[in-house]
This record gives structure tokens, C-alpha cells and sequence, in this order.
DNA sequence: AAATTTAATGATATTGGTTATCAATAACAA
DNA sequence: TTGTTATTGATAACCAATATCATTAAATTT
């Protein structure tokens, strides 16, 4: 999960940090990048401070649309993705999920991803 | 669904078609690529011949480690994935699980997504 | 069976997200 | 303060996927 080697505390893993994770919009590296712009924050920085803190188990990536967004809520629970403009939601998981079926008795689960898409009500008209 | 503009049976499209139908272990295009190296067919044929089967309703998709994967099953069905083999499952999807949540009320739900990554029981020793 | 139309093909350039490289910098320890 | 070394930033490289475009070949028409 972590890393062996020390990590340091540096002014911009802070910056990532602030910039992540109070965010309930699944924002991508570049997203962060943006955000970080006046900072002079590298792009290649961002992406390796978002990597170690989905190692560290601060961050959880959900992938859509061939990109990698983060999510501060480390907790199990669901997506609601809108196919029209994109934005994700979280939810709740529906209860009873992780009832055992005869194919994952011979798996050692350790993660589980639901999503539903669909079109959110703003984008319904 | 289907393009407006009538689909044209080329023999690299019967090719791409008899490659992945009956293939249970969710090919990436390059694995159909490289099992139709033979044939002389060109790498962008085989992915604009997978995206129409596709849109075509004739093959789904498994997006994972940033590649799309191809899977001739069409029902709604969940997946068990293992993070040490790779190896893609088709599995039932539990009963109950389009159970509405408040959420998803507001949502026009097209589609489910579903899976679990573990290790399998090849990849456990 | 030609001739015609135009979707499909194949070679390859391009795109876009992400990672690797590496000299310079700065965090932490001594 | 000095030394060690993880981190940074600029940018090259990587790689799946798509765009481009001249050529080929299905399908239709004559």
C-alpha cells in the first residue's frame, strides 16, 4: 500500500493534497494542473503526487472516457456517470452486494466497482 | 444503434467477426490483430471493424489497464477480474441489483457496470 | 458483364493521456 | 552546516486509439 522509501513533505504534494481532496468531482490530472497553474506546479508532478496518494490510500481512481479521475471518498460505494456531459456521482452501495456466487468463491476479492450510466436529470430536458 | 449507411460485408469484416465471436476471454484489438497477422489485414481495419460490431450491438466492451477489451456476450452481466493474470470472467450479476435507489430516480439509466478484482484461484498458489 | 458509385481498406501520421529520463533542487538526517 | 537522496520540472518517449487519404473492392445500375 505505501511506499518503503520515506516521503517528503514537499510544498507541492501539499498543493495536490488541497487541491484533491475536498473535490466531489472526480477531477483528472490535468483538471488538477489547472487548477494549479499559478503555482508553477509541474504537469508531471501532479501526476506522480495523484499516483502516491491513491498508494497511500488517500485517492480511489475511477476511469471513463480513457482517463484517470480521482475521488477523494476511499469508502466502497457506486458511480452514477451521465454519458452527456460526463459528470460522475457517487452513491451508495446497493445493500447485500457482496453476497458470495459460486464464481467468486474461488476469487479473493478486493475491490469492487459498480457504475451505472445513464443521463443525469439536467441533461434530460 | 446502427449506422445509417448500409454496412458493406468485406471479407476483412467475416475476418474480424469469426476471430472474436466465440472468444470468452475478452481479446484487446491487438490479440485479434496479431491472430489475423496471416491474413494480411491492416491494425485500424481490425478496430474500426470491432467498434462497429459494437455499435452493431453485436459485441460489448471491457475497459481495463487503459485498454478495451471485447466480449461477444451481450446480456447484462457482471465481471471478476484478476490483478495478477489479468484474466477477465463473465459472471451473473446479482439478483436485485437495478433496485432503485433515491439517486438513481433522477437518473435515465442506460447501462450497468459491475466487477470485481481479486485474485484468482490460478494466481493464489 | 461492364460501368458506376462510394464504403472500406491499409499504410501511416497524429492525437492525447500517461510515464520515463535526468540534471537540478530541496527535504530531511547527521 | 553539510551530506544524502527523494522530489521536482522540462521534455522525450510510450502506446492505445483515431484521423487522413489515395487505393481497392463491395454493391448497385446500366
Amino acid at each position: 500500500m505505501s511506499k518503503n522509501s520515506p516521503r517528503r513533505f514537499t510544498k507541492q504534494r501539499r498543493l495536490v493534497h488541497d487541491a484533491v481532496i475536498h473535490r466531489v468531482d472526480h477531477p483528472t490530472a490535468k483538471d488538477i494542473f489547472h487548477e494549479l497553474k499559478g503555482t508553477g506546479i509541474g504537469i508531471a508532478t501532479v501526476y506522480r503526487q495523484l499516483a502516491s496518494m491513491v498508494e497511500d490510500g488517500i485517492l480511489t481512481t475511477v476511469d471513463y472516457d480513457n482517463e484517470t479521475r480521482y475521488d477523494p471518498l476511499t469508502s466502497p460505494h457506486a458511480h452514477l456517470i451521465c454519458s452527456i456531459c460526463n459528470k460522475i456521482k457517487d452513491i451508495e452501495l446497493p445493500k447485500g452486494i457482496d453476497n458470495l456466487t459460486p464464481e467468486k468463491l474461488s476469487f479473493e476479492i478486493n475491490e469492487i466497482e459498480l457504475t451505472w450510466k445513464g443521463i443525469c436529470d439536467d441533461c434530460q430536458n
